[in-house]
DNA sequence: TATAGTTGTCTATATCAATAGACAAATTTA
DNA sequence: TAAATTTGTCTATTGATATAGACAACTATA
């Protein structure tokens, strides 16, 4: 709300660089700042946090590293990127129709998949016996070629045998489902929390460490109320913000 | 989904120990651990992040120092809290009842009120002009005497004056609409984000430093669709997970 | 062309974070 | 009771974090 104001605490275990990179990565996905404006100088930012120029010199330089802000002696620092990607989440989320305006080419990675025994969380949500096959895909959601975000998908390995092969080939969630029968299905509950990113979030996602995720875990099913999928998703917290809407 | 696993990252502005302290909590918000349950031995714990015992045991300091875990000389150390409040969100979502179940006494605290003019996002969202008075409130949402959110709300001056009063009397938003002829309302957005608490937000919601806070930013409208509210909530993530139904 | 404003580099110092090892103190188990 | 396990305390050392000050290099502007 208040831009780059909000202060920094001191011996909590998080660097006041690191702190301050992060507010100002919110300032830039609050839209605070126009694509090329200057930040305001070093000896600002230092007064305005109460730190020496040179720990914001630090932020600036960690920022620099991940392509957000650009820095001209002499001239000033520069905001390079956008602002965050708004993701719809709702009742007929799909990855690529949700980015529609915003982004021109999307689609879903696969970087890995597995047969697993399933899990008591997972048996439940598919609503299958506990220890029952499963197959699980790891993906990555991509827009314009940047990584927007990392999912654990898991299917009934019986029901969806060779959905891996699918998913590979489309790159679609919805394509591959419809090579199972299904033409439509329905996102039935979804839990959001949010954390730090782990090692895996911060390669597959491009993130710096300390960098903080959303995470969804949904179920979707068939219009008649069968489970079909249980996803976890991560998202960048500062590349992402997700939307709820009424009508959805 | 793999508990005290998920690997540390180092020189990164945070610190090792409270990366593993956020590993312990994320554990035990997911129900990893059962109430009172025994934390694996600080060796245990060194050797599986691939670092130092003291640095584990710094972690183990803070979680001691937060109430979430207690340490016992020669027994181990055990855990307290227990697992994340989860909330939901929907568009008939109302702070006291959406707890219901999972807590006894819920209400809201009114810290603070002031009338400003509407900032531009402000004025678009309840539909008045910029520079218009509104009323903000700033509020705690508590339950069972414990801080689950702590939100900005702006009402149109001119058509709630006094809503401050109401809701400081009543603690609850709902009841303080009825007086101003609004029985019923409907959220028609909802806007989510993720970012580290800011010193506010510390205080108000007893986190300590570098916790993470999960952003709403909503809309309610009467039931034909005229804007009444804006409000921006934030959610301590390590105690409150936002849960989604299709039929809500 | 000065001058002011800005980022870049260097040196020095103090404090925090992390590692390492040793041993004490308390509890549980054999 | 003795041994094993676990948390608590202490000392020492290294590297990262943060502060402080000075000055160089570059840009824009009066």
């Amino acid at each position: 709300m208040t831009g780059l104001a909000a202060s920094i605490e001191r011996r909590n275990g998080v660097s006041l660089w690191r702190q301050i990179a992060d507010r100002i990565l919110q300032a830039i996905a609050n839209g605070d700042f126009a694509e090329n404006a200057a930040l305001p100088p070093e000896m600002a930012l230092a007064e305005r946090y109460g730190v020496n120029r040179h720990t914001v010199r630090s932020a600036i330089a960690a920022l620099v590293q991940e392509g957000v802000l650009k820095a001209e002696q002499g001239r000033g620092t520069f905001v390079l990127s956008r602002k965050r990607l708004s993701y719809p989440i709702g009742a007929r989320t799909r990855f690529s129709t949700g980015l529609q305006g915003q982004t021109t080419e999307r689609h879903i990675a696969l970087l890995s998949s597995s047969t697993e025994p399933a899990s008591r969380r997972i048996a439940e949500a598919l609503g299958i016996a506990r220890g029952a096959a499963v197959i699980r895909l790891e993906t990555r959601g991509e827009a314009d070629g940047h990584p927007v975000s990392r999912a654990t998908t898991w299917f009934d390995a019986k029901r969806f045998a060779g959905i891996e092969t699918a998913m590979a080939e489309t790159g679609s969630i919805t394509a591959s489902l419809k090579r199972f029968g299904i033409n439509d299905y329905l996102r039935q509950s979804t839990v959001l929390s949010a954390r730090h990113a782990d090692a895996d979030d911060l390669a597959a996602l491009d993130l710096q460490p300390g960098a903080i995720v959303l995470v969804t875990m949904s179920v979707n099913v068939t219009l008649d109320g069968q489970p079909i999928q249980f996803a976890e998703s991560r998202f960048s917290a500062e590349r992402v913000e997700l939307r709820l809407s009424a009508n959805d």
